[in-house]
DNA sequence: GAGTGCACCGTAAACGTTTCTGGCACGATC
DNA sequence: GATCGTGCCAGAAACGTTTACGGTGCACTC
């Protein structure tokens, strides 16, 4: 004998009444009720998961798929869990988990959420690093699973999002540097179909017509979203005859990467190349010149992600009922010395 | 109509055979097999998981606990999302799903732990940075789940486990020092109960007596593990009067703290002290002078990590008869300059 | 031509829970 | 005193799947 039925026999009552009396139900007497939570606790009952989602239809967490693989993830440990810790926070008020979904390297992420929406694991989920056609939008859709994105997508729906503010820190970007006399401004972009790239790029270009700058397509880099991926953006920078004198990072990491190798060639950021980079992080802490970056707090991001995606599950929605949820999410500004040049 | 019972109205055969057909039982004919399969990717049917668990008893997936609170974990370089990729690839080819089960910073860990077991989310679980005494392992062997720790605990049992060559890195640096002419030689050990800070503490102490070289307890600084706490080794160290000579690291981003701390008082790595750091890292990749650390594979590690934890599965027993593994896991010196002083 | 074995398939039970339905006992109401 | 309402509980159905069991038709054997 196991479960809900040990703990009703212990009792000498039906498994109905336990159960009702567990879940809180209002046709239970005070005195049973008391007897039930003790008796559980006692014994250590919990009710089974499976048992319970097969009959309630739910499961009781919700899904955060990441891509471990592509750079496209733009993101690391750092940056997920921060998120993971707010979302964590904001679902566990209504006794939601959550899960984390890792899809690997060498796994089709639209296939691996296929399978997962199959599995029926999770009850909503939450995608990050969204591309500019963005296949698993559709599979959620077609699956009628809530969900929610962090980062925008140029794929029709009206599904909620919350998406950083790239614009704002590429406008606001072009904005100092130009303020600053900058007139030769390059920029770095990722060099997949992420979206955010798209959305950096067009306020680039159009902060440059406000500032009266002309547009220059070799200024433009696209080098992939990692360490490496500055490093490369160094390189090329390097390599040119008639070199930008300011430079605005669309990621955290190519920060370092940058600095790496403008010191090989002799040159320091701040100094002979203004650099703003992205988000703050561990690591763009500790770089020498400091900084100059963008702030956010990973937590409340997460909170708000949790949040938003309890709004759009019709069994919470009258709980928070802020709608669809379409939100960009501000970021600050640290000034540091590195766009002093 | 839903799920199986759909797709076996659709093709006319019962829901018996339709279970038959897609889990690869035998007696069901080649043709009706192929039949089912197609309609089922037509359909897009996948087994409700529910279901399936309730009635098998298991859920085809394992759990990664990671603790978003300890500083451990707070900002590890990209460390797990490198690990998960490995272990999702070991447990992909048993069609075993990986989910990471985040236990928020408000939340204790050892409680979050009984609730996952509770709700049989998953088959076996992995956890990571055990403490000393780790009562998530009490917990885990109460309740009969399969499950290795990434890392060792005083705590008593015979569960399989991997750890990093704590005490390899330890008694490598210091051999290293000591042959370099270094008589003061200083640790940094992490401020909490995690149990690699007593494996590294050990090894630097015999590693010392094997040199010839005293213990002295003023040069076994414990800070938190982040780069906050290696400015605050920095700190320390500048400020004593008969400074080490040279310092061992314990975590991989002690260094980018310590780094800059001695920038701030004009001291240069592998020249005025000599500096060996952790694990080779991103960030660590880009600190100047480069730094001289160690290196391994994650995505080994995770792959390892899963096929152990798969071996003390009884359901995989025979397929990885390996027992119950216990495993150094080995690092590789990466010379740098920073220990030149 | 009855018996035997085999390949294939349908039927129904079982997993653990929640929830619907019904029913008992008791007090209140007219 | 019959009726009604109410508080509380037992019983059973239902969720979607897997699997033990039994049955049918066919080929093959003696």
């Amino acid at each position: 004998m196991k479960g809900i039925r040990r703990l009703a026999q212990h009792l000498d009552i039906s498994i109905g009444t336990v159960s009702r009396a567990l879940n809180g139900r209002s046709d239970v007497s005070e005195e049973t009720r008391r007897r039930v939570i003790e008796a559980a606790a006692a014994m250590g009952y919990a009710p089974n998961q499976a048992g319970r989602s097969l009959r309630q239809g739910n499961t009781n967490a919700v899904g955060f798929m990441i891509e471990l693989g592509s750079d496209a993830s733009s993101n690391n440990d750092n940056f997920f869990l921060g998120v993971f810790d707010g979302v964590q926070s904001a679902l566990a008020r209504h006794h939601l988990d959550l899960v984390v979904l890792p899809c690997a390297t060498d796994e089709d992420p639209t296939q691996y959420m296929q399978r997962m929406i199959a599995r029926h694991l999770v009850d909503a989920m939450i995608i990050s690093a969204t591309h500019r056609r963005d296949t698993r939008i559709d599979v959620l859709q077609a699956a009628r699973l809530p969900f929610i994105t962090l980062g925008r997508s140029a794929t029709e729906g009206e599904h909620p999002w919350i998406d950083l503010d790239f614009a704002g820190v590429a406008r606001r970007a072009v904005d100092r540097l130009a303020a600053a006399g900058h007139r030769r401004i390059a920029v770095a972009v990722p060099s997949n179909d992420i979206n955010l790239g798209f959305v950096f790029l067009d306020s680039y270009k159009s902060a440059l017509t406000a500032n009266g700058l002309p547009f220059d397509p070799a200024l433009v880099f696209r080098v992939p979203s990692s360490e490496q991926g500055g490093y490369q953006l160094g390189h090329d920078i390097c390599a040119m005859g008639d070199r930008p004198s300011a430079v605005v990072l669309n990621y955290e990491l190519l920060a370092l990467g940058l600095y790496r190798r403008l010191g090989e060639s002799g040159l320091t950021p701040g100094r002979d190349l203004a650099v703003i980079g992205f988000r703050e992080g561990p690591a763009s802490r500790f770089l020498a010149p400091t900084l100059t970056c963008f702030r956010l707090s990973l937590r409340d991001l997460g909170i708000a992600l949790g949040e938003a995606l309890l709004a759009s599950m019709p069994a919470y929605a009258e709980v928070y009922p802020q709608g669809i949820v379409r939100r960009i999410w501000p970021m600050e500004l640290v000034p540091g010395e590195s766009d002093r040049a």
